[in-house]
RNA sequence: GCCGACGUAGCUCAAUGGCAGAGCAGCUGAUUUGUAAUCAGCAGGUUACCAGUUCGAGUCUGGUCGUCGGCUCCA
């Protein structure tokens, strides 16, 4: 047996024996790691503490506080999630069981749903088993064994997954106690390395996320390696709670949901306000941009729906009713609408690319079980455009389109991810198409270096997409942005410009939103504030606060001066101390708020208080109205 | 649509199978107030809806609707 050289990160080298372990060269050179790490890495890979070197290395430790060791340490608490159910059932299948986005879940079969008590039942569980501090091994085994195995342990979804996993693949499972596994690893060494647990929640999830399939029981949970972290991590998702769209939605009037029109929202005086600043911040760019506005119906005809593909493939989304014996249908979408404006004149290439842009009211059967608040509802606004174009300027127009949808969510200061969704199985085109349209949106992206994930078979039926994708208050994810490409629609309608030739041709065309839905931007933007509005979208932008009822003409009078300049401010008028008004107003979010008693009406002046820094003390009102003015303009915080 | 939980006053929440209650908000009155809640009084309910069990149901059972957390779907 030879010797190996190993290279520790800061760049010592040393010499160990052939099959030496992480974990053993740990023991070596102590300090730190020797507690915290969770695995090792060799050149760039991620392996076990307990894996043997065989070659000459670069071995790094993987900490919690390493993506990758966080995923592993989360990883490993699944397991020991899988091991405590076995233990209290032992019926209970195993589906899988991945590390997420702080934290993990893992997927059951059993014949008795659990319920929230049986949670408390198996975090004891889990905790004695962290408590035991059992070694996990791993073991290779060939494609028979591991079927063999998990056959006789009766778990049928591993069956499935060895299966089909491909030929020459490695098959390892990982042992702990008398649980077992199937997994490629890495984990942590033993089940003692994992402190603080906690389960949350539960829910219903199809293996393998197919309908078709039988639907499991998902056991939600993570872990942390000090019980402050868990805490803290635990107390942030109750902090998270509070700026819920739909708590806030109610506490500041801005919309309401209910029993009489499921997913169908209302709006209120103050969330339309905040809605009519970003159509109208909206419009503004838009021209800027070279769009046109146009209106089409809700209600058209089923011949037409017959006539964009809608009816084959998009029916079970779809509202109908009828109208003097003939069929109709409620848009779903604003594109079939557009098409017939478009060939209500002739175009000349000259005319291209034409940006008509619609703020559209579509209807869409979503399952009731998707409906949620504001971000998921039956009927919405999209602030939607259609160009269409020659095949020679598509690569532009897109650029043009990163460019403003990058342009919006930095004034709002949204961080977003991309995606580009190809061609799914209901599919209308030809699969060459399909290729074209979907290289020009990737060439797009990389030219414009945007990291994107691809997600196969996503795209819409007409052709494929670029989606912008913005988080919640609790990092779910939401859809806004898109742009879809569409060699389909100027198809089935026979759309046409006369070329420099004289001749007919086919433009290209583009759907593309930016807000995506008014109504679950709004709901973003309401949780991404938490309700504390930037003064140009914040319902009221003001609020007079007389001491006094001495001084309630002074305040009307200033008042006046501020929405002649076109502010939207209010006065307190009630027979209240100031204190109980400057809660009320800071409860309400409103950016400021203007104190007027003896000494302001004296000098001419307000004492501002700001919803953030609180007294500013006294100032002109001119001074304030300059002030105001500059927090007017969306972008003002944009360099 | 599927799995699970939940549904009491405008909001937040109480009430062993035995008279439906509190705080906040609302209304009325008093107080004229200086940087996050003045005091008092009044009113507010078909306990989501429909059946059933029971002498008696907010509470137990079944169904419907809705909401919440997921799955699937999607802006």
């Amino acid at each position: 047996m030879g010797s190996i050289k190993v290279t520790l990160k800061d760049g010592v080298e040393k010499e160990y024996p052939e099959g030496i372990t992480p974990q053993e060269i740990l023991e070596d050179i102590g300090g730190r790691l020797k507690k915290e790490a969770l695995a090792a890495r060799i050149n760039g890979k991620v392996i076990d503490l307990k894996a043997p070197l065989k070659e000459n290395v670069q071995l790094s430790f993987v900490d919690f506080k390493d993506p990758e060791g966080e995923k592993i340490y989360r990883h490993s608490t699944s397991h020991v999630l899988a091991q405590a159910v076995q233990r209290l059932d032992r019926e209970a299948k195993l589906g899988i069981g991945p590390a997420i986005t702080d934290g993990f879940y893992y997927d059951f079969d059993l014949s008795e749903s659990f319920s929230p008590e049986d949670l408390e039942k198996v975090e004891e569980e889990m905790n004695k088993i962290i408590k035991e501090d059992l070694p996990v091994q791993r073991k290779e085994l060939s494609r028979e064994e591991a079927l063999d195995l998990f056959k006789k342990r009766g778990e049928d979804y591993k069956v499935e997954l060895i299966e089909e996993l491909p030929p020459g693949e490695t098959i390892s499972c990982y042992e702990q106690g008398e649980f077992v596994d199937l997994c490629a690893g890495p984990h942590v060494p033993s089940t003692g390395k994992i402190k603080s647990i906690k389960l949350l929640n539960l829910a219903g999830a199809y293996w393998r996320g197919e309908e078709r399939n039988p639907m499991l029981q998902r056991i939600y949970g993570t872990s942390f390696p000090k019980k402050s972290h868990l805490e803290e991590y635990l107390q942030r998702l109750e902090e998270a709670k509070k700026r819920d769209h739909r708590k806030l939605g109610r506490e500041l009037d801005l919309f309401s949901l209910h029993e009489e029109a499921p997913g169908f929202p209302f709006f209120h005086p103050p969330g339309m306000t905040i809605i009519e600043e970003l159509l109208g911040f909206w419009r503004e760019h838009h021209e800027k941009a070279g769009y046109q506005e146009i209106q089409t119906p809700i209600i058209l005809n089923r011949k037409l729906w017959e006539q964009s593909g809608h009816w084959d493939h998009y029916k079970e989304n779809m509202y109908f009713t009828s109208i003097d014996e003939s069929d109709y249908a409620i848009k779903p979408m604003n594109c079939p609408g557009v098409m017939l404006v478009y060939n209500t004149k002739m175009h000349s290439y000259r005319d291209l690319p034409l940006r008509i842009a619609e703020l559209g009211l579509v209807h869409r059967h979503e399952l009731s079980g998707t409906l949620h608040g504001l971000m998921r509802v039956r009927c919405f606004t999209q602030d939607d455009a259609h160009i269409f174009m020659l095949p020679s300027q598509v690569k532009g127009e897109i650029k043009n389109i990163l460019d403003l949808v990058d342009y919006f969510y930095k004034v709002f200061g949204f961080q977003y991810r991309v995606e580009l969704s190809t061609r799914p199985e209901k599919a209308m085109g030809s699969e060459e198409m399909w290729n074209m349209a979907t290289s020009a949106l990737r060439e797009v992206l990389e030219e414009n270096s945007i990291e994107y994930k691809v997600n196969e078979g996503e795209g819409a039926f007409y052709g494929p997409k670029i989606d912008f994708i913005l988080q919640d208050c609790l990092k779910r994810e939401w859809q806004c942005g898109t742009i879809q490409l569409d060699f389909q629609m100027p198809e089935k309608f026979d759309l046409f410009y006369i070329g420099e030739d004289g001749q007919k041709h086919r433009p290209v065309m583009i759907h593309r939103v930016v807000y995506g839905a008014i109504e679950r931007f709004f709901a973003l933007l309401i949780e991404h504030y938490a309700g504390a509005f930037p003064l140009w979208l914040a319902p009221v932008q003001a609020v007079f606060l007389p001491i006094a009822d001495r001084h309630l003409s002074y305040a009307r009078e200033k008042a006046e001066l501020l929405k002649e300049e076109g502010l939207r401010v209010e006065i307190d008028d009630r027979n209240e101390k100031v204190g109980y008004k400057i809660r009320e107003a800071q409860v309400k979010k409103i950016p400021y708020m203007l104190v007027v008693g003896d000494k302001e009406m004296e000098s001419d002046q307000v004492a501002v208080r700001k919803r953030e820094e609180g007294d500013l003390g006294p100032q002109g009102l001119e001074e304030f109205l300059e002030q105001a003015k500059k927090e007017r303009k969306p972008d003002i915080n944009l360099p």
